[in-house]
DNA sequence: AAGGATTTGTACGTATGTATG
DNA sequence: ACATACATACGTACAAATCCT
C-alpha cells in the first residue's frame, strides 16, 4: 500500500497545518468516520491518511487533549473522551424550560461582569427604549458537569429592573430574578441562530482552542403584555451543545 | 489619545494573527461595529485598534478583498462589498413559510441523487416504520442568487409516496410535492440545531473551502393527524445563512 | 517470565512562513 | 526592500510505557 496520503490541508491558508488537522479529528469523532468510536487510530497512521509529518499530527492531538476532546496514554493510544451532547431547549414558554436540569448534574451559572450602560442602537431597538437610554448589561458564563457551556451577555432596562445585577448573583437564575421584580412568567419572542469561529472571548471564557465552532444565538424576551424585558447573546460550544427547537 | 491596542490576538494559537484579524473585520462588518456601514476606518486605525502592525491588517484586508468581502480604492479607502446572511425560517406550519422567498431574486432546489433503500435503524424510528422498509432517499443542493446555501437529505415512505421523487423533480418544493399526494398542510414536529466544521461532501456541494462551518437541522415534519411523513438533515453554510426560529 | 512489536513522548537539526520595525 | 525574531513543518533518532506471543 504505497498510498500516499491525501493532500488535503492547504498550506498557506494563515491557519497552521495542525490546527486544520485538529479539525479534521474533531470532525470524524462526531461523524464517527475515524477510528473505532472510542480509539484513534496510531499517530503515524494518522499523519499518513492526512498527509503530514508525525509531530504535525501530535500538535493538533495536544490541542485536543487540552480541550478534553481526547486523551492519550503513552503505550496504549489516543482515546476519544465522547459524552453525549447537551440538549438545549428552545420553548416559547420560558418558564417551562427545565433547561439542561435533567441532563446534568453539576449546572452553575457565574456572573462574569455587570455594569449600567447607555444603550446602544441594537439594544435600544430590541427592548424598545430610547438610545441611550440607562441598561444593565451581564455578562455569564455557564457549566454543566465541570464544563463550560455557554457564555452570554444580556441587556436589561435599568430603570424598570433597578439592582437586577445583585438579585442575579444571589439567584444565579434570570427567571428568578424576573420573579422578585414580579414578572412571574415570560416568553420568548423571536431568536436567531447562526454559527462561527470562537472568537478570542469565546476561547477565554469556554476554554476552547482556535478554530473551534460556537452557536450564537440572538433572542429577545418579553413579559406577557408583549413588552420586551431581555435582550441576550449567547455563544454555546458547539462541540459540547445542541438546540432543540420545541415548536 | 495613546490607547494601545487591546491586545486581544494570541499569538501562538496555530491560527495566524492576519486571519484572526480577517476574522475580526469580518464579525466587526456583520454586527455593525466596524466603520459607518459601507466603509472601513483607515489601516492605522485598525491596526492601533486590533494591536498589530499594519502589514497585518494589510494581509487581512487583501484576504477579504480576494474573498469577494472587501474592495479596496487607493487613495479612497476600503469599501464593504456586504451582502446580509439569509435568514431561514424555522416554522411549526411550513407550509405558511415563504422561505427565503422575499430575500432572494433567484432561488433554485437541485435534486443531487435519489433511491429507494431499506430504512435504517434511526430513519425507521423518525418515521415510525419498521426498520428496513423501504424508504425514499433524496439528495439536494438549493441555491439562492446564485450562491450554494444548503445541501440535505430527507428520507419519505416509499410505499405511501410512490414516485415522489419524479414528482419532486418536477415541482422543485417538498410542499407542491406532499400535495400531489394528497397532503395538503403539515407541520414541523421536532427540530435539532447544532453546527461542525464542513465534511468533503459539503465542500463539494456547498462550494465552500476547508474550514468552512455548517449549521446542521435534522428535523421530523407529520401530517395533520401526526404521522411522521418526511426526516431530513440539512447543512446550511454558517458564512450565508441564520436560522430565525419563530415559537 | 522474557523479548519483540506497537504506540506515545522527547530531543535535536533544518527549512520555510509569519510579524515587526 | 531589508533585517530580525519567532512560529510552524519536516525529518530522524531514541526513550518510555504497554501489549502480545
Amino acid at each position: 500500500m504505497e498510498q500516499a496520503g491525501e493532500e488535503l490541508m492547504e498550506r498557506r491558508s494563515g491557519v497552521a497545518l495542525w490546527r486544520q488537522v485538529a479539525d479534521r479529528i474533531r470532525l470524524g469523532i462526531s461523524n464517527g468516520t475515524l477510528g473505532d468510536g472510542s480509539k484513534l487510530p496510531p499517530e503515524i497512521t494518522l499523519s499518513q491518511q492526512f498527509g503530514v509529518n508525525r509531530h504535525t499530527v501530535r500538535a493538533a492531538i495536544s490541542a485536543l487533549v487540552q480541550e478534553g476532546v481526547l486523551r492519550a496514554e503513552q503505550g496504549r493510544g489516543t482515546f476519544i473522551e465522547s459524552r453525549k451532547r447537551l440538549s438545549y431547549p428552545i420553548t416559547t414558554r420560558t418558564r417551562f424550560s427545565t433547561g439542561l436540569k435533567d441532563q446534568t448534574r453539576a449546572r452553575r451559572v457565574a456572573l462574569l461582569r455587570h455594569t449600567i450602560e447607555p444603550a446602544s442602537g441594537r439594544v435600544a431597538e430590541a427592548l424598545r427604549l430610547e438610545p441611550g437610554a440607562p441598561v444593565l448589561r451581564l455578562e455569564t458564563v455557564s457549566e454543566a458537569d465541570g464544563r463550560c457551556v455557554s457564555c452570554g451577555t444580556s441587556w436589561f432596562d435599568a430603570t424598570r429592573f433597578p439592582a437586577f445585577a445583585d438579585v442575579f448573583a444571589e439567584t444565579e437564575s434570570v427567571t428568578a430574578s424576573f420573579a422578585r421584580f414580579g414578572v412571574d412568567d415570560y416568553v420568548r419572542r423571536s431568536t436567531l441562530v447562526s454559527a462561527r469561529h470562537a472568537d478570542a472571548d469565546d476561547l477565554d471564557h469556554l476554554k476552547l482552542s482556535p478554530g473551534a465552532i460556537v452557536l450564537v444565538t440572538i433572542a429577545i424576551n418579553d413579559d406577557l403584555e408583549g413588552r420586551p424585558i431581555q435582550f441576550s447573546q449567547t455563544h454555546f460550544s458547539a462541540d459540547l451543545v445542541e438546540l432543540a427547537i420545541e415548536t
